[in-house]
DNA sequence: ACACCTTGTAGTTATTATTCTACATTTCAC
DNA sequence: GTGAAATGTAGAATAATAACTACAAGGTGT
């Protein structure tokens, strides 16, 4: 594991990260970039041996990042790591084409323990995650129903984004994200954002704090 | 500025600031701890400089262990570390008499000139913080200038009500709820009703389940 | 008592959002 | 592997909402 490219907007964590993998990895070339976009740039123009990935950033998201890299280098295994439980996100990352998912409370322990995994070409699951695999099929919320797209506009929205800021947001046509609402208004069974917004809060999707 | 307290419940996060602070006083004694229940039992147990916290903790979060040691030793300075902007939670971190509130994704050099500053007896503000300071009455709740027809509306809007529904159940031009909505969310400083909504159920006035 | 501010009320106009429709692409079930 | 359903996208027409403006009534401070 020579060349690692890591993405997080957040400076401080990146410097953890850095220290961790510089601790185990003495060695390794190891690159920051703070956005999605970047990540992106980054893994067109040179060559890395691994990927780890925050999933909220500014611009294009972790998961974008993931999709355009799969669709680039689907062999770079991407290793995302986010502050959100992983009952919440795993699934659809894995789905996604990550090699593993996990979260930021995780011991530095279990980060190198992934990354060697991850390194061999095997995927990283987490035995919460694997719980969470079995019992997808059986009682999921109906959030889990939305897709990928659906999900990240439901967020925006239970945020308190508006349909034009959130166009503008995502580059789309406004009636586009207005459709998408529709489509997530009828699977959740809701009519208004505020409505939608108390879902988002009370399954813990978003804070209701700022 | 000797003995440093760190909580925050993300390992990567806690490396990343000992990083920091390591590079910038190399002397100083810093000491880990991963939730609020144990800062409040550190900072009762021993004599410490400057703690910096994280808002978000399982079990006792950052604002009560703030809320705790202001009681407890009210001189100890406190810098709260957030993933948070720094809009709303700011300014009630403040009020609640952190030091500083701060984003995770400053850079190193910010949080070294908050600490330095904190570490003089001074409160380090930004400029976003300040300009939020400005327009907000210390002395009550927001929700508490609404005269009554303005709560009224308010907790139907939160409630997930449309405007055309209120003006109806309350027989009123439905530009007249809509004015007073305006009302609401200027006193409020707030723009939609997602966010009205997010504000209602963090403020206890309805609640985030039917 | 007298300006001044807040509140409750709406009309007109401007902005924003929804609906309905459509179509290409992707995913899924069998 | 193929047909059906879901998804991502958006234009045109329509509906809902917000902004701006206005004004009367009721407080409030001095």
């Amino acid at each position: 594991m020579k060349r690692i490219l890591l993405a997080d907007d957040h400076r401080i964590i990146r410097l953890g990260l850095i220290q961790i993998l510089k601790d185990e990895y003495p060695t390794a070339q190891i690159k920051e970039v703070n956005d999605g976009e970047d990540l992106v740039k980054e893994v067109m123009q040179n060559d890395w041996d691994l990927v780890i990935s925050d999933l909220d950033m500014p611009g294009r998201s972790g998961l974008e990042a993931l999709e355009q890299i799969k669709l680039i280098k689907p062999e770079i295994p991407v290793l995302i790591l986010s502050i959100y439980p992983e009952s919440l996100y795993a699934v659809r990352v894995l789905k996604a084409g990550a090699a593993g998912y996990m979260n930021k409370n995780s011991a530095p322990e279990e980060l190198i323990a992934a990354v060697q995994r991850i390194g061999l070409g095997r995927k990283y699951i987490t035995p919460e995650i694997a719980e969470k695999l079995v019992d997808i099929k059986f009682n999921q919320e109906p959030h889990e129903l939305l897709s990928n797209r659906e999900f990240e506009i439901f967020k925006l929205l239970a945020w308190g984004k508006t349909i034009t800021q959130i166009s503008e947001t995502l580059s789309l046509a406004l009636t586009t994200v207005s459709t998408h609402r529709s489509r997530i208004m009828d699977k959740l069974q809701l009519s208004t954002n505020s409505e939608l917004t108390r879902y988002a809060i009370s399954h813990h999707i978003i804070s209701d704090v700022n």
